[in-house]
Order: structure tokens, then sequence, then C-alpha cells
RNA sequence: GGCGAGGUAGCUCAGUUGGUUAGAGCACAGGAUUCAUAACCCUGAGGUCAUGGGUUCAAGUCCCAUUCUCGCUACCA
């Protein structure tokens, strides 16, 4: 495979709500960025871009949430994001971000095409508005009778029984999927990608071209959604928060932020084009660059099936690779920030590479663990153990070792100088470690450019192992004790600490992608300009000239303590269960995470509902349904069947004899093929735990309630 | 429920198109050594390759079933 004129690397831009993790710094930004790291030490052509994504309807919900602004939550996490990044050693070309005019203009500009070259298309219908939720439905959210086979729960874009594809507004008797009630009719009309006419393209390029370059888990997502019916998909939305549509008569909709997204990475290019003075197309337009998004594995069919077709129509080049990596765990739990579960960057940094705690050694620190267990086949484990076993036993005690020895003999035995190598007492060993230098050199490289960090990362340290066994057999502090009878010894020890410094320029080089913090320091040391650090010296055994003073040598890393491990965990733990507590509904005063109260209504309308108390007297769980049980409930007057979508928070057996309220009175409904008759009325709180309503004692079954 | 990806030594993972006693690092045990951040070096113990069938002269590697984990998706009036 030839090498490519040019390469533009993307990492998944990170949604501006909240601080950002180190499972997403070790999915995506770590990967990417060793990649550009080698690449431009290769001197190849690459750039390297990001941003924040700040649209979409989770931000101004948050917004409402703190009492602030949508702007304000961007222009907070924004900034931090992209000093978090700059403090780990992530070097973006460009860190953009999407409320930019530059993006704005640059995501019009895409949709105006795709729209004026028939690629979109439009439906204007006058339905799916919910009242009470005040918000227009998407298909998905609403239900109907199937005009074709009369299946009473068809949704919006298809029907499940006879696989029609569907419009919303072909439905019979269409309710709001959110409310219930019968979504009144408004007007409105939107644009969609119709990704069904690209269903022959993504199966060739996809399941043909890259089935085998492309990682399993890549491939295997793709076809699970190719087969499963590609469907148009809405590019714009009813909301004021995002891109406006560029169009007139379409005031107040904006491009649906998934839409918008993917756009900012040729966004950010431009931005990177202006600071710089170059030219931003051909990174998108010249079938001679590369393209690789770097993302996690939540992310795939976005980068690989809707990008992808969204590039092609507006003539854009096409991704090469999606590396994408599953997910990090972290001390056994999945990372959650709703239940406090996490690492921030943010707080690494705070407690690792800020204050007197190591700098940028410790930002290489992280990155080593994290590289070291990369999701890049299976879902991976953080562990605190880990990473301090990691760090203090392989790149403390191996890497860091080999080096600080090196120094510290050279300075001992040669007078701190780079010592002359004598070719003629040459032996084995010395050969075996050329050699050994010049195979990991290439090896690493093949490795990064299959993407496989974790394994090239190894090779490195192996190296410094390598380099330590070496100098065991050597011995030059025994050898060292012969010079004063045997001045020709001396020669033995040159050769020895000749080659270790060498290699010790060798594993800056190596390492650099990975540390690039220590690679720095390691040239310091050495007393050698970066530039030593091109990848076209890695494997040389001429990087430091005979003769050359070096300075005293440093530690390069610190070890991690016991007590700085068990202090994280001790954190870790106290986060959560304080994000448990702030969360259980009797200490919540907060009103942040209360729903708004809805409209008012008049008495009648309540009136209408008919309440009563039943008693559960069978319950089952429904086939081919996660969340749906089946349960009779015995209403004094009858026993009727209803279907409840509760399976996840109660076993069958344990609710039976259980009094709840039910809504007696509601329409009959089917459900997975079961008619439900009626409905248990059930209590959230913060967590997303449901709780039955009902009387403090047990009363007779069918007692009204009002 | 459907689809996808995984399940290999205590831990983290490799195992190419099926082919001799299944590999590495960490941790552990023993030995050697002192230049080095109680670091390094050598040696060793450790696995019925999730379970059960099948194909084959031969299976961790192919096929079928089961089970567990993760993700996408459906079901929640």
């Amino acid at each position: 495979m030839s090498t490519p004129k040019r390469y533009l690397i993307t990492a998944a831009l990170p949604y501006a709500n909240g601080q950002k993790h180190i499972g997403h710094l070790a999915g995506a930004y770590l990967p990417a960025d060793i990649y550009v790291r080698y690449l431009k030490a290769q001197k190849r052509d690459a750039v390297f871009v990001c941003g924040s994504d700040e649209h979409g309807t989770a931000i101004p919900i948050q917004a409402t949430k703190e009492g602030t602004t949508a702007q304000a939550i961007i222009d907070k996490y924004h900034p931090l994001m992209e000093q978090n990044f700059k403090d780990l050693g992530i070097a973006f070309d460009v860190y953009h971000r999407t409320s930019d005019p530059l993006h704005h203009q640059t995501a019009q500009e895409f949709f105006t095409k795709l729209e004026a070259s028939g690629d979109l298309e439009t439906k204007e219908t006058e339905q799916y508005f919910d009242e009470s939720a005040q918000t227009f439905l998407a298909d998905r959210y609403i239900k109907g009778t199937c005009p074709s086979c009369n299946y009473d729960s068809a949704y919006g874009d298809q029907c499940e029984k006879c696989g029609k594809s569907l419009s919303p507004e072909e439905l019979i008797n269409p309710v709001s999927t959110l409310s219930g009630n019968a979504p009144i009719k408004k007007t409105t009309k939107h644009w969609y990608l119709p990704l069904n006419r690209h269903e022959d393209f993504l199966r060739e390029w996809i399941l043909e071209s890259h089935a085998n370059d492309w990682r399993p888990s890549v491939v295997g997502q793709c076809k699970s959604w190719i087969d499963g019916g590609l469907q148009p998909r809405a590019v714009t939305r009813d909301l004021d928060w995002g891109v406006k549509v560029p169009l007139a008569g379409a005031d107040g909709k904006v491009l649906y932020v998934w839409f918008d997204a993917p756009i900012g990475y040729i966004s950010a290019t431009k931005q990177w084009a202006l600071n710089t003075g170059k030219d931003w197309k051909p990174y998108w337009e010249d079938k001679d660059t590369k393209l690789v998004h770097f993302i996690g594995k939540d992310n795939i069919v976005f980068h690989c099936i809707i990008f992808p077709v969204m590039l092609r129509l507006h003539g854009n080049i096409l991704p090469t690779d999606v590396p994408a990596n599953e997910f990090m765990n972290l001390e056994g739990d999945k990372m959650s920030t709703s239940r406090n579960w996490k690492l921030d960057m943010q707080d690494y940094i705070t407690d690792f590479v800020n204050k007197e705690n190591g700098g940028g050694q410790m930002a290489d620190a992280l990155r080593y663990y994290l590289t070291q267990i990369a999701p890049e086949t299976k879902d991976s484990e953080f562990m605190w153990k880990g990473f301090q076993d990691a760090i203090n036993s392989e790149l403390v005690s191996v890497y860091g070792n080999f080096i600080n020895r090196s120094l510290v003999l050279m300075h001992k035995l040669c007078g701190g100088k780079v010592p002359p190598y004598h070719a003629a007492i040459e032996d084995s060993e010395d050969i075996a470690v050329k050699e050994a230098i010049a195979n990991t050199a290439k090896k690493v490289g093949e490795l990064i450019e299959a993407y496989r960090f974790r394994e090239a990362l190894f090779e490195v340290i192996a190296l410094a192992r390598i380099g330590n066994g070496y100098m065991q057999k050597k011995e030059p502090w025994i050898v060292a004790k012969q010079v004063a009878e045997n001045p020709a010894a001396q020669q033995q020890i040159d050769n020895c600490l000749h080659l270790c410094l060498q290699l010790t320029a060798n594993l800056a080089i190596l390492a650099q992608p990975f540390l690039p913090f220590t690679a720095k320091k390691i040239c310091h040391l050495l007393k050698v300009v970066d530039k030593i650090l091109d990848w076209e010296n890695a494997g040389s055994l001429k990087l430091l000239s005979v003769g050359y003073t070096l300075r005293a040598p440093e530690l390069l890393f610190r070890k991690i303590e016991d007590e700085e491990i068990a202090a994280q965990i001790q954190k870790l733990n106290d986060a959560a269960q304080i994000k448990k507590m702030e969360t259980t509904p009797t200490t919540s005063s907060s009103t942040s995470t209360i729903a708004a109260v809805k409209p008012e209504i008049v008495f009648d309308d309540f009136a209408k509902i008919d309440l009563r108390v039943g008693t559960i007297v069978a319950a089952s769980k429904v086939e081919k349904a996660d969340k749906l049980l089946q349960l009779s409930v015995d209403l004094g007057f009858e026993t009727r069947t209803i279907v409840s979508g509760i399976a996840q928070h109660f076993e069958p057996e344990t609710i039976v004899g259980k009094q709840v309220t039910v809504v007696v009175n509601l329409a009959p409904r089917k459900m997975r093929g079961i008619e439900s008759n009626g409905m248990i009325l059930m209590a959230e709180d913060a967590n997303g735990k449901l709780h039955f309503v009902n009387p403090s004692d047990n009363i007779n079954p069918g007692s009204g309630v009002s």
C-alpha cells in the first residue's frame, strides 16, 4: 500500500454538557493522538481535528436544570475540555466548536447543496405535535393503526407486523407515545436523508471492500444496521438551539444535531486552514487523502453509515478506516456520569499532573496505562491497582530504570561523555542489541499503522527490557574494577554504554507517540534537540556523537504509592455515595430533577379518569419483551389482564398480592399481542426506580380513588 | 426478543489460511547481582482455551446448540 499524500485524523467531537472522563480519552482521543504523533514524526502531512459538539436538545435541557442558558453551558465546558486535552498531551491541530459562525455557515452550505441536488426528501405534515409535552413528535413516538394490514400498533415510520414503511400521517388513530394523548395536527415541514437510496453503495463499500481491513465489531455493527432496513432519517428538527435551516419558510427549525456535528470535522479543518494559511479543500476532496475517524463503539453507525452517505452526496472523500474502540470500565463497573462512577480527566489532572506531583510525566503515566489496557477488541477495565502496577513495575522499573542506570553509569565510568565504540571488540551481545533496536523500530511503526497501539507500546517496553538484560550480561560495573590493571578493559565499558545510550535515544523516539512528555525530557537529558525524535532516526545507532557531554541524570518517573491508590478508590466510592444520597427522593430538596408541571386542566377532565384499587393476583413475563409483565389484577368487580412495562424493576413472583392503583377506563391496547385493559400507576424516583402507588393499608379491591 | 462483538493461566491480553508438549507481561515462588527508583537479570510453578455435541488423520482455530458479559434495537398507557 502506498503512502497517501496527506492524512486527516478526527476524534469524536465531545458533547459540551459536562466533564469528559478517561473512558472517552482511552476510546478516541488518546489512540488518535498516538496515531497522529507517529504520522507527524514520519513527517507526513497529517492534520488532527476535533472540537466541542454544542448543539442538540440535551444542552438547553441541562441549562434549564442548572438555571442558566445554553450558551453559558457551552462556554463553560468548551474551554475546560480544550485545556484538559492539552494537559494530557492530546495535540489537536485545531480544537473547534460547533457554535462558531464558521461551522454554522459550513453546515448550512452542506445542507443547501444536498437540498439543491435533490438528495434530501421533504415531508410536510400536519400531525405529530403533543400539546401536553409541547413538542413535535418524531416518527417513532407515534403509534396507530397500519393502513395496509390494520395492525393497531404500527409506528410512525414502519409497521412491525407487515413491514411496510409508513409516514406518520398514514396512520389511523395516531397516539403520542409520550403522553398517550392524540397529538394535534400542526403543520410542519421537515427534510430527510433517504438512507434507503444508498443501501447498495453501503453494502458494497463496507460489507465487501472493507470486510477484512476494518475491525470485526465495526463491520458487524454496520451489517446489523443495513440488514435491519435503512430508513429516511430526519435531518431537521423544530427547536431553537442549533444551526438554522437556511431556507425561506423554515423558521424555528434547526439541523438535527447528528447531521451538523460530523460536519464539525470539516469546519474545524477550515478553521485550521485559516489559522495556518493552508488550503483545507484537499483534505476533504482529494482522493489521495486518508481520512480516519477515531471513535467509541457507540458512534459506529454515524461514522460508517450516515456520515459517509452525506459525504458522498456532497462530493467529499470517504473515511479510509474507522477504528472504533469498545468501552472501558472502572473498578468493576461501567463508567457512568449519572451515577458519578468515573474518573474525569480534570480530576486526574488535579491529583497527578498539576501541583508538584509529577507534571507531564504523570500525564504520560496515564497515557501509558490507558494504552496498555486500551479496549481495542473488547471492553476493558481500569483498576487503580492495575494502574499502579503498570507504572511501577513496567514504566518505572523497566523503562525509566534502564535509562537512569545508563546515564548514571556513563557518568561514573565514562566521564560524563558519550564513549566511543570499538568495532574491533564487538561481540555477539552487541550485535544482538543492535538488531533488536532495528527490529523494534520497524515493528512499532507497523503496529501503529495497523492501529495496534497496545502491542506497539509493549514492543517499546520490551526493547528497554532487552537493554536491561544486555547491561546485566556486560556488567560494566564489574569490568570497571579491572581497568586499573588492564586499561584495555575500558573498551568493553565504552561499547556497552555507547550502545545503551544510543538505545536510550531510540527509546525516546519510539515512545514519543505514546509518552510525548517523557520523550522531550529524555532529549533534555541527552542534550539533543527535539528534532531527533523524527521517526527516520528510529533504529539509528548514530544519534549521539562520541565525546558529547550529557546532563546529570534525573528520574523520569516517580512511583505510585499505595496511599494514593487507596485515596483514589476512596474518592470514587465517596463520590458515588454522595450522588446516591443526592438523588434519593427523601433528601432531595432541589427542584432540579423534578419534571415541569403540566398545563392546567379543569375538574371535569380529571373526573373522566376512573381510578380504582386492585390486587395483583398473578404476574408473568411477556415473551419476547424485556420490559413487559402480564398481570392479572383483581378489581373486586372483575379480574383484568393488564400489561405493564415494569419487568426490569420487579420479579413477577414478588409482586403477587400487592395492591396497586389502576386506571380502569383507559381504552384497551395491545402490546406484544396481549390486550391490556388498564394502566398501573407508578411513581419514578430520581434514580429511575419504579414504585407502586398504593393505599397505606390494605383495602377492598375495587375501591375508588379520587 | 432480534442483530453484532466477546468469553484463552490469579490479573491484562496474543494466538495469522485448523497441524508437533497453548504464548507474553504483571502478580507469585526460588536463585543470582548491586550500576540503578527495595530497581534489574535468570529459573520455575499456573490453563479439560465458557459448556455440550459434531466435522476432520488433526480444532482455541470450522459447524450446531446452550450459557454469561458488553453494545445496537424492539417492547414500557
